[in-house]
DNA sequence: AGTACGACATACCGCCGGTACGTACCGCTG
DNA sequence: CAGCGGTACGTACCGGCGGTATGTCGTACT
């Protein structure tokens, strides 16, 4: 049996102003944080009314969610090619390393997911989420190098957390730096560092 | 001249319910996060109205940084205990990574300071309240070990921030975790380990 | 005793998240 | 092609909550 599943013609209505919602919100809670954002002018900027707003999504939390979601998975794209064109574990590793600190100095980047998200979804949602996407990147990398030997042999789930917080705090600290430039410079000393000093030895 | 200044009786009336005001937002913060938390509720829990509340403080943000100073003062004092104790600057330093990791376990760290201050005081003040309690201390202890020779020479400020963050985090896993016992166990291997890499090879 | 002022209480406004309901349009069926 | 059901919105309204303006009572000071 052949099930052909033709999409309707009104999705494709649909799509276009949930999208158009969901980029409009990326923008306010970027800008202006969670509480500060107003469903009525997310609305207005994709120019459809609170109605439709809430139509596509169950509230204000659904859509921030949306929102978070819609950075993550950019990020993880864009993590995944950085990754792909180095060589050994190591260098891979290092490479997800840089491009990582660049992604944090984005400011929906730090705005939804470093700073409201745990406020905002909860810690533990805001925990689980992530594991679907930036810190699952930074497991896997984690998990790949303790597991061909390159860095001692650690509890893999809780090493990947210290260090996942280690690289959060260094990229708030170059975004909120008066000098991004040499803050960053220090940032990445310390980081390579802490790295170095896990190796297997 | 001798100016002696005498503590009016009415401060002394005035002081208490600031406290009390102060003691319910913390409660309050803590157990619904910011934005769940109402002022009605807040004043009633301290047994006042939300006049006594606004004539103590300019406003919700003001408030929640009274209970943000309140926890971190706290904090701030039972660190230095801990440490105090212990003899070399790196047992020291070593008592107050136990230490702080007790008091991240703690809800109303973890809530009010850790997850909803950067989102509700902004990050620059965040970091800057920070600099001055907990943060300060670390801060303080990688110095330490920095000008002693004990730690690599790495820049300060920097390091302060990664290992912070790296704290933080560790913390976080720990309370969130289905099996807190384990977890610490866990973290703080990790911890240690990354602690040791760190010195001056 | 009168007065000034601080420590509250009371009443009210405006914004905003959420809900209920109405409407236009599309696709399907007979 | 007429009628119908359902989807994609728009409109109107409610309630809660942060903030403000104003009133009141007691204390200290003269």
């Amino acid at each position: 049996m052949i099930v052909v599943t033709v999409r309707s013609r009104r999705l494709d209505h649909a799509e276009p102003t949930r999208r158009a919602l969901v980029d409009s919100a990326v923008e306010l809670f970027t800008e202006r944080g969670y509480a500060g954002a107003a469903l009525d002018e997310v609305a207005r900027r994709a120019r459809v009314t609170k109605g439709a707003l809430y139509h596509h999504f169950g509230g204000k939390q659904a859509l921030f969610e949306a929102a978070f979601e819609a950075v993550e998975t950019d990020v993880v794209a864009r993590l995944g090619r950085a990754m792909g064109e180095a060589g050994s574990p190591w260098e891979t590793a290092k490479a997800g390393l840089r491009a990582f600190l660049e992604v944090c100095l984005e400011p929906a980047y730090q705005r939804i997911v470093v700073h409201e998200a745990p406020a905002v979804m909860g810690r533990n949602r805001s925990r689980e989420a992530d594991e679907r996407f930036t810190f699952g990147v930074v497991r896997q990398a984690i998990a790949g190098l303790v597991e061909t030997g390159e860095l001692a042999d650690l509890p893999v789930d809780a090493l990947a957390r210290v260090v996942f917080g280690a690289l959060s705090a260094g990229a708030t600290t170059i975004a909120d730096s008066p000098e991004p430039h040499s803050a960053k410079i220090d940032v990445e000393r310390c980081v390579e560092y802490v790295l170095e000093g896990l190796r297997r030895r």
